[in-house]
DNA sequence: CACCTGACATAAT
DNA sequence: AATTATGCCAGGT
């Protein structure tokens, strides 16, 4: 089995931090936050949060895929972990077109570092 | 919309 | 230690 108590990588400690700082109601994606960390690979940052021990503290759910559909959740791409994290966005207020994607103006700007 | 390719950290071998 | 496989993706064809 792998190990789920080993300690963060400071990859995904970085990862962490810039997730804590997308604020409620608001959202961003995979893409955004690995420009934010000078990393080039946004599946590397959902692998990351794949595995964040420090949820609700880490909001991940709060990071959707570039095209704003929900991307994934728990290692889980559709069912009823998709609807979870859907269901957590709609109570912070983000609202979903009828495609099932995030509504652009809920897009949070990163601040340059 | 369905691929394909690029990018990159981790896990497994 | 080195190589291969896998993964909550993105961008282009």
């Amino acid at each position: 089995m792998s190990d789920p108590g080993r300690p963060p990588t400071e990859f995904e400690t970085r990862v962490y931090e810039a997730t804590r700082c997308v604020p409620r109601g608001k959202v961003t994606t995979y893409g955004r936050l690995g420009k934010a960390l000078g990393c080039g690979s946004s599946q590397a940052i959902g692998q990351a949060l794949r595995r964040n021990p420090f949820a609700p503290e880490v909001p991940c759910h709060r990071v959707v895929a570039g095209d704003r559909t929900l991307g994934g959740f728990a290692g889980h791409r559709e069912g009823e972990e998709l609807r979870r994290k859907r269901r957590m966005l709609e109570e912070e207020g983000i609202r979903f077109d009828k495609q099932g994607r995030v509504l652009p103006e809920c897009l949070h700007d990163f601040p340059p570092t």
